[in-house]
DNA sequence: CGTGAAACTTGAGGCTC
DNA sequence: GAGCCTCAAGTTTCACG
């Protein structure tokens, strides 16, 4: 899993262009096509490269709205318990435990505010949940492709 | 920029497999491959997708750790002034002004605690910015693609 | 890792509903 | 307007050196 230069380089491209041919990455790492897709290959394999996907403006899907909220959760709740509570509701589209008062900060997407106010509701009636604390999110200044790390649906626990 | 079912389903599919044929597209929603490739060019046009990306395991690259960090600044202190504060700071990966107390919610990426600790001493000496409030991802337990709407470098305000 | 050949995919034209 | 078909150019993928 030992990464080179070569293979850093690599994987900026794809960050950048996730659909670049193999041979327009050779002509700017200085490989082959073939070398390029045999790197890929092992990148993917050692999990280095968990997918490919494409970048969406979910405005324009329908998502006008997103908040980050903060899940106090009753006494020693695990990770695992936390994940139960909150994996059902689509609106999630990360979630992370965190050092500090709150048990988990979650970030969601909705429709609108009206969206928010039902999706917080839902989250508040779920057992392990006892307070929640919103930031609703009044414009977004910065977003790199290095922000989304893990597959869909499957938790990735980074410890 | 109205879409219907079929381009849903073609932008759900690239999503889930950003680097996607048009044929195998084609296939799960019942179109030809140059319809699709139609589509897909429409929607880029349009906005809807934006571009396409690898989704990376950042800790395999060497990023171990990682933080939601609150930035409050002094009095009344624009979007444009706080994206100008932490723009040059290479480990933000996402920032959002927000409602609520705190001026800004700025998730960074780092390679270890120490790392973290030079971020935030390197964030308070913006000028605008006051104070911090810092929470550490322990774990992280869902994140899906939709998480990262925008393009690299270039700031978008979704407002 | 590079080369070259086969299979497949892309992208642009024109044709049909 | 939107889709399908066709064909040339480009891309992926494989075996081999």
């Amino acid at each position: 899993m030992r990464l080179d230069e070569l293979d850093r380089r690599i994987v900026a491209h794809l960050l950048e262009d996730g659909r670049a041919s193999y041979a327009q990455i050779g002509d700017r790492v200085g490989l082959s096509a073939p070398a390029v897709k045999r790197r890929v290959d092992r990148l993917r394999a050692e999990g280095v490269i968990t997918g490919f996907a494409a970048v969406v403006e979910p405005a324009a899907l329908g998502w006008g709205a997103e908040a980050f909220i903060e899940i106090f959760c009753t006494g020693a709740t695990s990770p695992d318990e936390i994940y139960s509570s909150i994996r059902n509701h689509p609106e999630v589209v990360a979630a992370y435990t965190v050092s500090g008062d709150a048990s988990a900060l979650v970030h969601v997407r909705v429709r609108d505010i009206q969206h928010l106010e039902q999706t917080l509701e839902r989250l508040r009636r779920e057992d392990n949940i006892t307070a929640t604390k919103t930031a609703i999110v009044l414009s977004r200044l910065i977003g790199r492709p290095t922000d989304t790390p893990a597959r869909p649906t499957e938790p990735v626990r980074t410890s």
